[in-house]
DNA sequence: TAGGCCATCTGGTCCT
DNA sequence: AGGACCAGATGGCCTA
């Protein structure tokens, strides 16, 4: 419940920080990449079109002509919105990933990793975060346990991390894995499961073996 | 060189 | 209408 308010409001908050950047920093401040800047409409779009309107004798003369050259230009002035629309939108694009990638880099900073300069990527960062918050859970709740406190309801969660559909870390040969990953079995969720976990990925911090985190010896990377 | 990862662009969809 | 979000496409870089 705490960490579904954590969550709920951290989510609001990234969208509050997001915003205020935005009109921090408008758009404007970037330039558009080189493959569309070349493909920049001219500065100056055929300005002396308007310039010398025909009587309409003379428009008589070239009716069809003129019609092509304003729907030309209007054309061309439809296309000029819709390039400066998809800029816009490609920047605002672009600062979106970033975003994501700085909220992604803070969450790798908090993640022990082994040596601690190591990288993880993207798709490991998530899978390593969701097992890494429940195994601090578990030891938490098992420590608990063991000293016979009350079990703090934020931390109530008895799953483990799905080990499917593409783990991070799975239950290789742990009789009771088939069912370590669902959430309708929680009753599997014990300390006895905890002991067929260990992360085998070499850029783990060694913090995150048996003694540290309850993590036992058979947990792959995937 | 193939494969993985990443950044960026793009068009579509949904929401405000 | 405009912005946020998403997924697909594409190309660059790196590594085994």
């Amino acid at each position: 419940m705490v960490l579904m308010f954590i969550s709920v409001s951290s989510v609001s908050m990234v969208k509050r920080e997001y915003r205020e950047e935005e009109e921090m920093s408008p758009e404007s401040s970037l330039s558009p990449p080189c493959s569309l800047s070349s493909s920049q409409p001219s500065p100056h779009p055929s300005s002396s079109d308007d310039e010398h309107p025909l009587t309409p004798a003379e428009d008589s003369k070239k009716p069809k002509r003129n019609r092509a050259r304003s729907s030309n230009k209007s054309g061309e002035l439809v296309t000029k919105i819709k390039k400066s629309r998809r800029l816009k939108a490609n920047n605002r694009e672009r600062k979106r990933m970033h975003h994501l990638n700085s909220a992604l880099d803070a969450l790798r900073e908090v993640l022990p990793t082994f040596p601690e300069d190591a990288k993880l990527t993207k798709i490991e960062t998530l899978r390593f975060a969701h097992n890494y918050i429940w195994a601090l859970s578990e030891t938490l709740r098992l420590a608990d346990q063991l000293h016979g406190c009350t079990e703090p309801p934020m931390l109530h969660h008895d799953c483990p991390p799905s080990p499917s559909p593409s783990p991070s870390w799975s239950c290789s040969s742990s009789p009771s894995s088939a069912s370590c990953g669902s959430p309708d079995s929680p009753d599997t969720c014990t300390a006895d499961i905890l002991d067929y976990w260990q992360p085998a990925d070499p850029r783990l911090h060694p913090a995150l073996s048996q003694q540290h985190l309850l993590l036992p010896a058979n947990m792959t990377f995937v």
